[in-house]
DNA sequence: AATGAATGAGTATTCATTCAT
DNA sequence: GATGAATGAATACTCATTCAT
């Protein structure tokens, strides 16, 4: 009954609304605060009216979801797009470590706001999306305890309790992407990465053999 | 007019509804979060009147500025009352951090609604009690930083950015504080305490010359 | 411009779409009420666009004017068709009585729906609404009125207030017509048609020489 | 530690607030009809806060119900206060109805805007109020079928469904209500009973022996 | 003529804060 | 000092109606 153009045009429609609402919504969030945001806030940033709002989510609620699902994704397919060798030795292993944060750090730098809304808002919206995050955060700690867990294996990274390892890691991590979130200038990525990755993998003491 | 006797009663009865009142909004907040929490909760568990509320508080906001004053003394109190020899080893330093920790975990364990609140609200609250919270987090990270200087400079300790690390090693107890608290009898605070004090200063790497 | 076949298949389809709504509000009115039913379950269960609905009618009011009106023409039609001989004795009134009361039934039992809205409806839509409604419902205690006062003046029936004796009767109609329509299952239509006209044509009292 | 004046000064001020609210929820209920009255409207008449509204009932459906209870409450004291004599003969039986009737009658005039919003709104408010609506009809018919089956088992009424024949009445009496509610002045009130109790007892059949 | 995405006015409800007693 | 009833500003969400295509 309705030709098949008017659909497209539809759909397209309906799919820039919906972006620009997600969008706008990041801004928000962002700027106030899950709290503190309005859907008024939200569609006049977005330019469109209050009931559109409701015709595309179902709740304020929900759209922090769909928020989470699209950096989810653009995480997902961050990593899928990386090569997954297992490192051969200790330098192979520093290497990718290095490689791997390098490009969340690019991620996150190119979507500051969805970071900075996630590692700061994710507690304050709900016990349930306080633990989509948590689940996240494990799920690295997960990749990096298998990665932690092979070196070991091979002999070439010290027996520990590589669960624990892998979650401290991930912790050094949002540490010093909320600093480096809150004021971006004041760090130099490249240096960070550097002293981190050394840290994680000689620690802090002297090893005066090598030197 | 009144006689001091009457006075010295009110004075102890008025401190005795403002712990209570204290007391009641750790549990509350703890509980339900910042935001979930009504005051009308708290004075319930306080056993007081609503009103009584903001005899003793300005706002919402203030008594939360309260608690954390209550924490930061707890703190306060804790490390002024250990040693602080400083390290004349490797030895000495990794034995002494242990110590430090292992301090620590025994406040958190006691105030386990206080720290998770303090945790988990900081950002919902408002962008000046987060901010407060961080300032707490970087103290730690410049008393670190400081002992790890010192280290550096005798020698006993790998030469690095030191800011860098104390914050990383911040972040650590941050992360694992967070997972112990979720779930307190998941993990040995024993073991846990053991492997990020070695993974701290022997880092992730084998170094075979110790084997 | 147009070809006239062109036109005769527009106008077809337009009247068509328009039947179908109607009948959509009847059954979704019937089961949600006037206030709970939405345009969008209208057009729903019509199979046609929300924008349609405003082509055919100028709002949601209009269509339950419209929906009075196609009941107000059923009961026009069914009492058209029957024949309006004056009773010659108390026998005659009660058999007519009887065959008015059956067929009313049958064409309530035929649209069921449509008259449990206008029946349970009425008041909430409107005031205007609510007295349309009740200008039917005093149009059939005129009705009545006229054959009661005929049958007085021929000496059959007891001399009375015929006015209020009418609309006793149609409120025994509402009432009934209300508790069948809740549950027809639990009603036999004919022992209760016998039942009324017994009532309104004997009363209550027990008549012994009749026995 | 609050002083019984105190309390008893408060609860005073609580009950005559809810009083107030109730006034003035049938009175704008009766006035708009259920779905068109504001809250605001109600707390505006009542002069209180729109929050002292919520501090009184859970939401607008609650304060319904009160009323409704209110009303039950005042038919339940009416009823209580009547004689309840089983009649011993037809005359005592149609003198004991009208009895009825008047007190009734009496009761809905002195409040006739509580009668007419639950005459009127019920079925607009929720199909659990229309069916409580329902349920005091039903009650009223099922006292009718009570005396009723009494009569016909003394001999004095003419056997008959008088479950049928007491909802009858039951309707008769709801459809006066509603017309003599819309325009009192246009009803004589003692003619009318008269009237209805004649043709409940009596029917329209004119019966020459009793002349 | 038909469509369905977009609209925004309208409203019940919440809860921190006040204040009369 | 303590109380708790009263307050009203603030806000998420609904749905009849419009209109560009």
């Amino acid at each position: 009954m309705v030709s098949p153009l008017r659909r497209q045009r539809d759909t397209n429609r309906k799919e820039s609304t919906h972006n620009a609402l997600v969008m706008a919504a990041i801004d928000i969030f962002g700027e106030k605060g899950y709290h503190r945001a309005l859907i008024s806030d939200i569609v006049a940033r977005a330019g469109v009216g209050q009931g559109t709002f409701y015709r595309n989510f179902k709740n304020k609620r929900q759209i922090i979801d769909t928020i989470m699902d699209h950096f989810s994704e653009l995480l997902l397919n961050q990593f899928e797009s990386m090569s997954v060798n297992l490192p051969a030795d200790l330098g192979e292993y520093q290497d990718s470590s290095r490689h791997a944060v390098l490009a969340m750090a690019r991620l996150v730098e190119q979507n500051r706001n969805l970071a900075l809304l996630l590692l700061r808002e994710a507690p304050t919206v709900d016990r349930d999306f306080e633990s989509r995050v948590n689940t996240l955060f494990d799920q690295f700690a997960e990749l990096a305890a298998f990665y932690l867990d092979y070196a070991v294996s091979k002999g070439y990274a010290r027996p520990c309790n590589t669960r624990i390892v892998a979650q401290a890691i991930v912790g050094m991590g949002i540490r010093h992407m909320s600093i480096w979130l809150c004021d971006p200038k004041a760090v130099d990525i490249n240096e960070l990465i550097t002293e981190l990755v050394d840290f994680a993998f000689l620690g802090m003491g002297a090893h005066p053999q090598q030197g």
